[in-house]
RNA sequence: GGGUGCUUAGCUCAGUUGGUUAGAGCGCUGCCUUCACACGGCAGAGGUCAUAGGUUCGAGUCCUAUAGCACCCACCA
């Protein structure tokens, strides 16, 4: 059967993939004696679209995957979806505000829950489609979602056991908030934006005084409403004597201290700051250390609220610019400058954050981050690439307690019960009927649901069944390898190694494996307001899913950046093509090749064997490191370079295919079927399709994804034909470059002359057709005896020349400076090498291997050197 | 303010413990529509490895300093 032009991925991919299905090919089992091998897909958001980060994970875990099912693991990729808190509760909230023009809030906790999971059941298909449409290999009847039975019960397993150990708590802190989503944030989910501000200087009087000010400087007026103080810093010369003393605060006429505190850096601003423990971290801090009262002026949505007196209902905008004209008007304003500085954002909504103090949830991460940091120092973890683990020690180093609490509807109600009647608080995993203490009946649940990040960090072994002691834990778990972007090093895999080791005593994998982040083509975030966002199944549409996935291989270097462009994936979905067009030769010659079976005398043969060899070799040591890019390089050049440019160069020959066809040698199909089930994990589709058409294979799997992943053979080793091909294919070189200076056409067969020792001689005449051929040469002779230079150019090669007539190249002058610039080139080489070999200490320190390379490599250049000497003088240049 | 990484061909990047004449893809130039493939073939041009010192028989690779870039953490009002 004939193959079409080129590959279909449109018409192919989807049915290729229902019979992966169908096959069952997917399905790790909890019976299978083989050792098992586990991933778990970092769960993307349930209401999520496929984008370009997707699909970097989907590929390299996939190829990771789909090699061990290849090698006989019993591989399980576990798929599944994050709820994701706040990022989904915001666009339902942002659909209804626009369908309905209603916030949450006026819809009710209950009728909103249903909106939101009517949305989760209406999206959840479409990114578990479009992981299909990439090709993923995953374990779909193991699909998992964070808000399952199955795993809530883990989360609130977790959650209690770590309140019995004191290790959950609950405080009353200063913590981010979000006005705009209405809950606290932990510290990672705040993004600093430097912010064009401006700096008020402000008069404070002192109490009694209407002559005697200090000049605080702030950036945020409106918080003066909630100040408690005035600072200095103990040492000021120009305050030291108003410590103690008070000051009248502006607008509100309240009598505050001025208190000393080495927290205060003289040299900033006037020296003096305001102190509003309420709505900033560090004056909290100080006010702590004071024992200074804390006013709340916010509301929940950062409007005055009752303390604020006439500025009670604005906003925190319009509060700042009334405060600020009211200063003015009152003659306490003095100045303002422009001022830039850092504001926190919410990672969500981009809304300013405000500080508050309220009471909140907190994990003792300081304590959980101890076996956190020792799993990685002994390296029972392995982070790739190493330097971030630095990244990983410096962070849990300094890590300060989680808050897990957030005043959100969707998400995991935290599993805490408040008695109405005693002050006992009931945290139990089964939702309890009374108070533990009292056994009142009148309980109210905690409001509040979990940071999205809580049961993902128990991802690992929450969706295989733990607390439960099931055969699925036991079998997968712990995972092997996390493979996941950077930017989520501390949101998620430093919470999961932290609550994995906790939950379960053990690690939850053995290697996490960070990627890249994908940037477009001029090293650009990708983001929807840019315009610059690169759509993977855009581009799986137009090429397929192979050349996207071959292409993201490629890219996946050990940097930090990768770069999508149209380019790049073009490069790729020609050498699916490529493969394809190899393919269809083979066919039309070798589809009577019905088995196994090869000349194992053939130079041809063995040197082939050998590349196919060195690429298995590199392939499989680069994909035990995560070196995707390599292993796709390597696989890429064995594919264009040595099977099609050589290999099946020198086999077409009329009489060589007939040969190989009379005697049914299967070399060309068994070394593409190899190469096919290399590819395979890369580029599965078009692989699968291609195998099938070969003439026979080597195994009688249905599906190539259940044959063996090629792997080095000691017997497939035959340096002797790869030192002779060598030779030759550098022979065919030269007269190439000689006849490309000439601008000989290809048309014009000219006769080359070689000369060699009678050994050399004896091995090449055995591919003196191949020589000939592939040279264009009218007739090859080989001698015994060096030509005279005056009729004949000299190409020198190691150990052996070739001569051609002077009257077949026209005008040898440009060819003359090329002679000339070689000479200069191995000349200086040479001394190089030589004043090495003169060197006592080289002698004496340098390993054996690289003094006989040295040597080695002398030798030829002396004889290279001789002979462009030689031809350059005869020639009379 | 603290930290990490980067600087190699026109562009994007490899280069594993220092060791033989520094590589790839894309792009560029010339030739070729030869019966798998123009999404192709053949050939070619192009690099004082950011700069200055140092260690070494030997440095793109190790050390120090400088410059520039990127990112992360902190968040001085």
């Amino acid at each position: 059967m004939a193959l079409d032009n080129q590959f279909n991925p449109q018409k192919d991919e989807k049915e290729i993939y229902q019979k992966w299905l169908e096959l069952g090919v997917f399905s790790a089992s909890v019976d299978s004696p083989k050792k098992p091998y586990t991933i778990v897909l970092p769960p993307p958001n349930v209401t999520g679209v496929l984008h370009m980060g997707h699909a970097l994970t989907g590929t390299l875990e996939d190829i990771l995957i789909r090699r061990k099912r290849m090698q006989g693991f019993n591989a399980l990729w576990l798929p599944g979806t994050d709820h994701a808190g706040i990022a989904t509760q915001m666009v339902v909230e942002r659909q209804l505000q626009k369908e309905q023009q209603i916030n949450r809030h006026a819809l009710g906790r209950e009728k909103f829950l249903e909106k939101v999971w009517e949305w989760k059941d209406k999206s959840q298909g479409t990114i578990i489609s479009q992981l299909k449409t990439l090709g993923c290999s995953l374990d779909w009847d193991r699909l998992a979602f964070t808000l399952d039975e199955k795993v809530s019960v883990a989360v609130r397993e977790c959650f209690v056991r770590l309140y019995q150990e004191g290790l959950v708590f609950r405080d009353e802190a200063i913590i981010q908030w979000c006005p705009r989503c209405r809950t606290a944030l932990s510290d990672l989910e705040v993004k600093f934006k430097e912010i064009k501000g401006r700096f008020w200087h402000l008069k404070y009087y002192l109490e009694g005084s209407t002559e005697e000010f200090l000049t605080v400087a702030t950036t945020r007026p409106e918080t003066l409403l909630g100040d408690v103080a005035i600072a200095v810093h103990p040492d000021d010369k120009r305050y030291q004597r108003l410590i103690g003393k008070k000051v009248v605060l502006p607008l509100m006429n309240r009598s505050i201290p001025i208190i000393g505190d080495s927290y205060v850096d003289p040299a900033f601003g006037t020296g003096v700051l305001k102190i509003t423990p309420g709505h900033d971290v560090n004056d909290y801090v100080v006010g702590k250390r004071h024992q200074l009262s804390v006013i709340t002026i916010f509301d929940d949505e950062a409007r005055v609220n009752d303390q604020g007196g006439q500025y009670r209902g604005l906003s925190r905008e319009k509060a700042r610019d009334q405060i600020v004209e009211d200063l003015k008007n009152s003659g306490l304003w003095i100045k303002e400058e422009e001022h830039v500085h850092n504001v926190g954002h919410c990672d969500r909504c981009a809304t300013a954050v405000e500080p508050k103090v309220s009471a909140q949830w907190f994990v003792k991460a300081e304590v959980l981050a101890q076996d956190a940091i020792e799993a990685v120092k002994t390296k029972k973890i392995r982070i790739l690439p190493e330097e971030w683990e630095n990244v990983y020690f410096d962070w849990m180093n300094n890590i300060r307690p989680w808050c897990v609490s957030r005043q959100l509807w969707w998400g995991h109600r935290i599993p805490v019960w408040y008695c109405v009647d005693c002050t006992e608080v009931t945290v139990a995993v089964k939702t309890p009927e009374v108070c533990s203490s009292c056994q009142s009946k009148r309980i109210r649940q905690e409001e509040d649901v979990l940071d999205t990040w809580f049961s993902s960090g128990l991802w690992p072994f929450s969706t295989l069944g733990w607390p439960e002691d099931t055969p699925d834990l036991r079998k997968f778990y712990p995972n092997d390898v996390l493979e996941t972007g950077f930017d989520i090093l501390f949101f998620w895999v430093a919470r999961m190694i932290m609550l994995g080791i906790k939950m379960t005593g053990k690690i939850p994998f053995h290697t996490v494996y960070l990627h890249p982040m994908v940037r477009d083509e001029h090293g650009q975030k990708m983001s929807k307001t840019k315009g610059n966002v690169v759509d993977p199944l855009e581009i799986i549409d137009r090429m397929g899913a192979d050349s996207l996935r071959f292409f993201l291989a490629w890219n996946a270097f050990h940097g930090r950046d990768l770069r999508v462009s149209d380019e790049g994936v073009e490069g790729c979905r020609n050498f699916v093509t490529k493969l394809w067009n190899v393919t269809k030769f083979v066919l039309l010659h070798f589809s009577s090749v019905t088995s196994s079976k090869r000349d194992e005398n053939s130079l041809i043969n063995q040197w082939i064997f050998t590349r196919l060899n060195a690429t298995k070799k590199k392939v499989g040591e680069c994909l035990d490191h995560y070196r995707f890019f390599e292993a796709a390089q390597a696989v890429y050049h064995f594919v264009w370079n040595d099977y099609c440019d050589w290999f099946v160069e020198f086999i077409k020959s009329k009489d060589e295919l007939e040969k190989r066809k009379n005697a049914k040698d299967s070399t060309a199909v068994d070394v593409l079927e190899e190469v096919l089930r290399l590819l395979h994990p890369m580029m599965p589709f078009v692989t699968e399709k291609l195998w099938h058409e070969l003439p026979f294979r080597s195994s009688q799997a249905r599906s190539i994804s259940l044959a063996s992943f090629p792997e080095w053979l000691k017997e497939h080793e035959y340096p002797e034909a790869e030192r002779q091909l060598q030779r030759v294919i550098e022979l065919v070189e030269k007269v190439r470059t000689l006849r490309g200076t000439h601008q000989i056409p290809g048309s014009k067969e000219i006769p080359i002359t070689i000369w060699a020792q009678p050994r050399v001689i004896g091995e090449l005449k055995i591919h003196e057709e191949k020589l000939g051929r592939l040279t264009r040469a009218s007739k090859v002779t080989f001698v015994d005896q060096r030509m005279t230079q005056a009729e004949v150019i000299e190409l020198v090669l190691k150990d052996c020349s070739i001569f051609v007539e002077k009257e077949y190249l026209g005008d040898l002058t440009q060819e003359i400076e090329k002679r000339k610039k070689e000479l200069i080139d191995k000349r200086s080489a040479l001394e190089r090498a030589e004043s090495k070999l003169q060197n006592e200490k080289f002698m004496s320190g340098a390993p054996e291997a690289v003094k006989a390379g040295v040597r080695k490599q002398a030798d030829d250049l002396r004889a290279e050197v001789l002979a462009i000497e030689r031809y350059l003088k005869e020639i009379g240049s």
